[in-house]
DNA sequence: GTAGAATATTATCAAATTGTTAACGCAATT
DNA sequence: AATTGCGTTAACAATTTGATAATATTCTAC
């Protein structure tokens, strides 16, 4: 349901940037590094992380530099940021705190204690709003409503977590099993008609071909 | 418009608490102190504190007991915590942080660093006001108060709460169970008539279109 | 092209959910 | 002691929903 976190490793040391891309990615996240503040930068802008973690002593621009160029920007108002650094010294970690971090961790790296610190920091942060836009339409899990092209569509709740759960993965094809585990649960057994009246309810509310038969084996959501 | 944050520092070193209280005083929070960790949560429970700094090695409670006591509380959910530590050791910063803290601070304490990280955290905190506006509506938190058109409102504790919680997010749906354990909490029980019973109080006295039912998932507030 | 299977459609009904009103206990207030 | 207001519940009404049966239609394999 909700898409990895995307974390962005900007280091000019090759060993580190290895271990934590090894070490985070096992934990689950969506790994990107960049080699330098530059490179750091251009990468933000394109994969729009999560989390960036940034060495402070970088070449072309160093850490701090990325970090309050990055600010700067609006759609990175909200991202997280934590700077690495080999030197224990108060001044610089200060210097980073004031320029918008969220963390600070010192070198050595001890992978532990990156590992929690960054499930620490997500664990803070209000989890996005689970709304789906897909062209006009607009399925919001958070209200619970479904727009298309800014007008209201009132489904009921069944009605509701069917599109929902069709329009996670667009195009994918949903196994009627799994329909009915997913929604239903392994406890409760309907018929198979019942399905088939609800997606008739969501086609016929929708107006909208999106919804796709594919015969024997379930439905899936385009376009 | 906004109240200071208030800070519950945990340490058996009275230099340590002193300092502690010297420098977040001076940066304006409202500071509180325990010597031991039962004493901590005793206080934490009275003042609700916005942040808890917890030495790890206490008297009576460690700081790790104290953060796992506080977490089970509704109450302390999302309270912020620190945790102090005169040991460098992997294993037990893992533990602290896997308890739920969101930070670290190993002694030697350098002020400045302490700062930095406490302003970060609540950098990071999105503060509820204590005032909404929302179109002619205004809930103010503080005074208790609700006004429709520069018009006031009397609405009892409950019916406020409520009528708080909704407009706390507009567009939100929340589930009923959400309701229950944020306004009566988990320990009381009460029907589910009763949430109806109040909903309908201030749908009356507001007299105004703006709580929509969502069946079978709970309430929202719009417009 | 046709039989058989799978899905679509429609109407119906029972169950689940919520709305409404009145009444009761309790605490604070007069 | 009497009054008032709040929070809760009970009881019942009103509404919505979800499942099914029955029937029609479409698709697929042969």
């Amino acid at each position: 349901m909700s898409t990895r976190k995307k974390i962005l490793i900007a280091d000019d040391e090759p060993d580190i940037l290895e271990i934590l891309h090894f070490n985070l990615q096992a934990e689950g996240y969506e790994v990107h590094t960049a080699k330098n503040g530059l490179q750091a930068i251009e990468k933000a802008k394109i994969i729009q992380p999560d989390l960036i973690i940034l060495d402070i002593m970088m070449p072309i621009k160093n850490g701090i530099e990325v970090c309050n160029e990055l600010r700067m920007l609006p759609a990175f108002q909200k991202t997280l940021i934590i700077f690495l650094t080999a030197m224990s010294d108060d001044g610089t970690e200060v210097k980073g705190l004031e320029s918008g971090a969220d963390d600070f961790i010192t070198k050595p790296i001890r992978p532990k204690v990156l590992l929690s610190k960054v499930n620490a920091l997500f664990r803070r942060v209000p989890k996005e709003s689970s709304s789906v836009q897909l062209g006009d339409l607009q399925i919001d899990r958070e209200k619970y409503n479904v727009s298309y092209k800014n007008q209201d569509i009132t489904l009921a709740r069944k009605e509701f977590e069917l599109l929902s759960l069709l329009a996670s993965k667009p195009g994918k094809v949903f196994l009627r099993n799994e329909i009915l585990s997913k929604i239903w649960g392994t406890e409760v057994i309907v018929g198979d008609r019942t399905i088939d009246v609800h997606i008739r309810k969501i086609r016929q509310k929708l107006n909208l071909d999106c919804i796709t038969t594919v015969k024997g084996v379930g439905y899936k959501f385009e376009l």
